[in-house]
DNA sequence: AAGTGGTCTAGACCACGGC
DNA sequence: CCGTGGTCTAGACCACTTA
């Protein structure tokens, strides 16, 4: 056939985008089903599926079968971040990433975190803290604890050189995690690691990573005072 | 024929998983092409593409044409987070959801705002504050300012009774965003509004909102001492 | 019960990018 | 150059939901 530049996933995309742009179709229209509006574009449903699908990854449509699929009223903006590996983040940059251990303990776990990890009366736990250094000023101060019930092997590294963050990604892959983000006062221990002042707000995350429904680790990251996380949507 | 129970996508992003964890393919391992593992799991190519290309998008898998498909050496946590209309957020808890005005004058764009949104000397802006209460407890408060020359409208709302950014979404849909994380400390006016202590930690985002590289409007958001941003990967 | 999205297949052509 | 992922098609069956 003539082959008329086939239809692409993408202009379904933009053509449904303008429409809803141009008030064609409002929030909360109904809008085709696929097989009208394969036929309408000129193209195959597959591609007119592929396309509405990711729109309502994106939170601007909604899909229910037999319903039909509908343009939110407020299409949920969804920021998405990429976490890297704080070496990689900084050497991404250009910058030059040390790492120093500060403190290594291990003991019993405290009561605390034993309910938030779901650890039970005197399983090992792994407590260390670190520094991390961009151009050899204060980046962030880690404050970590491994379940030793999960990864043993841990007790066995002295975390000197290479970062718990790190060692962890090798050793047990895939993991799940809850990640929070606040933010919080420094203490005075914290703020003198950071070149920072008792008071300061720094910008803070934990995070709690799983595998398979068991506590891997908890850690509580601390960034240097004016650190800001950015995205685009 | 005997329907031996198709092989779904979800099935095949599984046994990729598998195979990751059980370190048959490690980290950096160039992984089997498409052909072979559709051979491999018995299934069609498109449904291996759909499997390898979600994965990709959660950042396990690296994928390049010619080169082939590579599991990452540190798979990236790409954290998502639905950044709703506050008023939903409120409301999907059971909370009662309550909207003030603060404060709401037009004026010339100052110079700092000019640089940030991309605009001209003279251009009009309009400055509003408002808060936003949960069960009658200060939730957020927000300081935002809208660009005129974009959205001119504005300029006849007052805004009283619905807030900045319900209006402008009804306005203005399909915007895109930059929207930025961080922490900083309450002024005795913003501590005063959200039942705080001057100096308090709070969290904060920015968000700046464009449509088609024109700015629409940026907005400062402190939330009230204590609020958490928690989501899973 | 029936309509709509969800998914799978088999085959084809395309385009990027190592070699 | 040519292999690998990227995408499109036409057709089919499935599963969830609402009427």
């Amino acid at each position: 056939m003539g082959q008329a530049a086939r239809v692409s996933y993408q202009s379904v995309k933009a053509k449904v985008l303008q429409s809803i742009r141009d008030s064609t179709w409002a929030p909360g229209t109904i809008i085709p089903g696929e097989v009208e509006l394969a036929e309408l574009f000129g193209c195959a449903r597959a591609t007119v599926n592929r396309a509405m699908r990711e729109l309502a990854e994106e939170g601007i449509l909604e899909r229910k079968r037999k319903a039909g699929t509908l343009v939110k009223l407020s299409p949920t903006p969804r920021a998405k971040f990429d976490i890297p590996v704080i070496r990689d983040e900084i050497e991404q940059t250009g910058g030059v990433y040390r790492y120093a251990l500060v403190k290594r303990v291990q003991s019993d776990v405290p009561s605390w975190l034993r309910a938030k990890l779901a650890m039970s009366e005197g399983d090992q736990a792994l407590h260390l803290q670190c520094m991390h250094y961009h151009n050899n000023k204060p980046y962030q101060f880690e404050d970590r604890w491994i379940n030793l019930e999960v990864v043993g092997s841990a007790a066995q590294i002295d975390f000197k050189d290479v970062g718990p963050n790190e060692w962890l990604l090798s050793e047990v892959p895939l993991t799940n995690a809850e990640i929070t983000f606040a933010a919080s006062r420094a203490t005075k221990e914290i703020a003198e690691f950071l070149d920072s002042s008792e008071g300061d707000a720094l910008f803070t995350t934990e995070r709690i990573t799983w595998i398979e429904n068991r506590a891997v680790t908890f850690a509580r990251l601390f960034y240097h005072l004016g650190y800001r996380l950015t995205t685009r949507i």
